[in-house]
DNA sequence: AAGTACCGTTAAA
DNA sequence: TTTAACGGTACTT
């Protein structure tokens, strides 16, 4: 049983994509995190394939996905500094959503 | 610091 | 069908 819903993907795929889009705004998670939460702590590796398959990228923030070490995951070295721009960017985001819920001033 | 073992998917032979 | 390779972490040396 792979893939009940579309194929292509597996539960195991499925498993990682829906932790990754329960990952907060403006925060990241490590692979480890993402792996303990679909109940394989050591397929760590295996969330990796998952999120470099990533299905999708639109919907998938696997840029919010990496080392334990803090460093970029990605294939074969690194990705690119784009992944630590977007960070950046969900960052300001979730900082302005807190001001909106702290006293819904005018932001800028 | 370096090497090894673990998990799951894909590509190739 | 079987083998090889990819990708991140923890443990051991």
């Amino acid at each position: 049983m792979s893939g009940k819903f579309s194929k292509g993907l597996t539960d195991f795929e499925w498993a990682v994509l829906k932790a990754t889009l329960e990952i907060p705004l403006g925060e990241t998670r490590s692979y480890k995190w993402v792996a303990e939460r679909i109940g394989r702590p050591q397929a760590a590796r295996a969330v990796g394939q998952a999120l470099r398959k990533n299905p999708y990228p639109i919907i998938i923030p696997c840029h919010r996905v990496i080392k334990a070490n803090g460093d970029p995951g990605g294939y074969g070295g690194k990705q690119d500094p784009r992944k630590a721009r977007l960070l950046a960017q969900e960052r300001d985001i979730a900082a302005r959503i807190r001001l909106l819920g702290a006293r819904g001033g005018g932001g800028a």
